[in-house]
DNA sequence: GTCTATAAAGTGATAGAC
DNA sequence: GTCTATCACTTTATAGAC
């Protein structure tokens, strides 16, 4: 028996190397800097993972589950539509302005499985699952506040991220915290102007 | 005297480069595969250039130049505002489809500018280089169209990039060219809404 | 100026002692 | 299982012949 589980190490590697590409980027996640964040030696990098090819596909998948339960959580059930989207969208936004750094490990994470032979299918997976959460915080936000969309949920998921994701590279390149929260306000304007009262759409019983 | 002048190798070598980051990515650029690229010796690299920071630094500033001069070529004279932004955001996407590795170089390069020492500043100037590249083209869209903006310019130059960026990566990762399509429509459609006919807004005269 | 050869440092992965 | 030591390779950069 180990002191700790294969499992276990696996996952405490996984969380080094997070660290260091949140510190330093993906091109500085190198084994030893990950075995030096973790405290343990090269070998014991090889005896957890085959290779670190097999290693930063685990972290992909954690990082990608990650994000969706964090973003889930964000939910406020007291709101107007128009309200929800923006203060979600403000969340997130503080989120960025927190840690910068993770926000464009995930982008760099993006561009690597891009260009990685064999993690060329991680990114679909990844905005599926982005899409998926988007459509979820619409559906619920819609719910509470007693409206629905005036356009296809899938249509509307992909315009957040799509939004979202520009924010962050224009926000990352430029550091301009009042044109992103300018541009917030506008998104959630547009996304809010989208959604009809539940009353309005069956007018016959009105 | 040289055979060729030291601009002119510098040049050539940025070119290579840049063919190589097209090709392969970023962290493909090592100075062997420009060399082999350009057809020159490892030497030569170090004759033209310090060091590789001082080449990248100066293919940067040459992508971003010239992304400038490539975007206020696509602008169509006869068209209102909604179409002009439409087929403006279509000539982009074809862009991509025909050169996704070429735009994803870009994101890559932002990503690298923003990670290495000496270089934070430029992802600012690219992004400044960006809005006032869709700045310009709003402008003159609305100006062929006799239309003016309801918001100001600023905002539109942003909302547009924004979705752009989000636009592409969102494609790069999952290749449907069917909701990039709905989502350009979309775009054009909320930022069209925004003009104003310039009879409207100057009532006292009429 | 342009080459070959090589230095100096960093990389992923493994062998073998304990 | 966990270490040290090392292999085989790649990287940027430079020295020195021509």
């Amino acid at each position: 028996m180990s002191r700790v589980s294969s499992a276990e190490r696996r996952a405490a590697l996984v969380r080094a190397a997070l660290r260091v590409i949140d510190r330093d980027g993906v091109h500085a996640a190198t084994t030893r800097m990950i075995v030096a964040e973790a405290g343990m030696s090269l070998a014991s990098f090889h005896y957890a993972f085959r290779s670190r090819d097999e290693m930063m596909r685990e972290l992909i998948a954690f990082v990608v589950a990650d994000e969706q339960r964090v973003s889930l959580e964000a939910l406020d059930p007291d709101a107007d539509i128009r309200s929800a989207v923006r203060a979600g969208m403000r969340a997130y936004f503080e989120l960025l302005r927190a840690h910068p750094s993770r926000e464009q490990a995930l982008q760099e994470l993006v561009q690597y499985s891009l260009r990685t032979p064999g993690l060329e299918h991680l990114p679909r997976a990844q905005y599926a699952s982005y899409f998926h959460t988007a459509r979820v915080l619409l559906e619920r936000g819609a719910e509470n506040a007693g409206v629905q969309w005036g356009l296809p949920i899938e249509q509307l998921a992909r315009i957040l991220i799509a939004i979202t994701d520009g924010l962050t590279v224009a926000w990352l390149a430029d550091r301009d915290d009042e044109a992103a929260g300018t541009l917030i306000d506008f998104a959630a304007d547009t996304i809010g102007a989208l959604a009809l009262s539940r009353r309005s759409v069956t007018p016959k019983s009105s």
